[in-house]
DNA sequence: ACTGATAGTTTAGGGGGTAAACTATTGACC
DNA sequence: GGTCAATAGTTTACCCCCTAAACTATCAGT
């Protein structure tokens, strides 16, 4: 049992904490060069919700309201997301324009592809099942807990 | 086939690219705001591989020999690492202090009561297995392509 | 009306990264 | 031996990301 708390420690540093972050650096699509991965996330977030204000994008981000309201300034720039005012005149919704919209679906298709090929390549049908079933456990547990 | 690839990308962005670091962020633990994951990571690199030159650090984390050279810097202010002359005199090996191999060490062993908790509440035996085996083939596939 | 709570923004300070210019040193070739 | 391209690292300019704390505006309850 032990050796294998060792291994699982190993794994989990190399491909959590370190692979990723190497393995987005090195893609290289114009999409993922013009926009940070943080900024897809929000994308992705304020795609999922419809609208969302600042405060709850900062809870599921995991950040504070500060970096949010950073991220929110440059999405709004580059007219990828557009604010709509409530009637509680502090909060403000955020959604998606149609060219965020837009570069949200070209992220994920490509992402799509990338997942797709890497697949069929070098893992096999039983391994993908069994890939999705650890994922979808870290995903619950990374949520609630924290790893 | 298709909706698992859909939902394989879902998993993907959740776990790999934001999970984590939001992770990261909430750990509370006194060695982990003192020294950053990139610092940790050169430090356990540096440790495995007894001395290192920058530009072999630079490959295995796949970044820029300029982050390198702003890492050691640091790593060097906090005396964690030490510097070795070679007879090349372009060249410089890194190596760990005392000091350094004690913050590693302390690192390691936060790590693997985290997991180790993780995993006994969390997961049965079973699935310990498929994670390990899950995670060894993403680490050997993160070192050879990129995802 | 007052006052405390809430939503977001701003500022200061510190992480990370790239790309390109620059220093120092080596090694191969004439 | 002298010249010059290649190599190892550092520095600089410019960008992204983050937190913590101060600050603005607005709301809601007494």
């Amino acid at each position: 049992m032990d050796m294998r708390i060792k291994e699982a420690v190993e794994l989990f540093q190399e491909v959590l904490f370190y692979g990723t972050e190497r393995v987005i650096r090195s893609v290289d699509n114009p999409l993922w060069e013009e926009f940070s991965p943080e900024q897809m996330q929000s994308l992705k977030l304020i795609g999922k919700e419809g609208q969302i204000t600042s405060a709850r994008l900062a809870v599921l981000q995991g950040v504070h309201k500060s970096a949010v309201s950073n991220r929110t300034k440059k999405l709004l720039q580059k007219e990828l997301i557009q604010v709509v005012q409530t009637a509680d005149r502090r909060e403000k919704l955020l959604e998606l324009t149609a060219a965020g919209r837009a570069v949200l679906e070209e992220s994920d298709k490509i992402l799509a592809e990338y997942v797709e090929n890497l697949m069929s390549e070098q893992v096999d049908d039983q391994e993908i099942e069994q890939f999705l079933k650890i994922f979808r456990k870290l995903s619950a547990i990374m949520k609630t807990d924290g790893v």
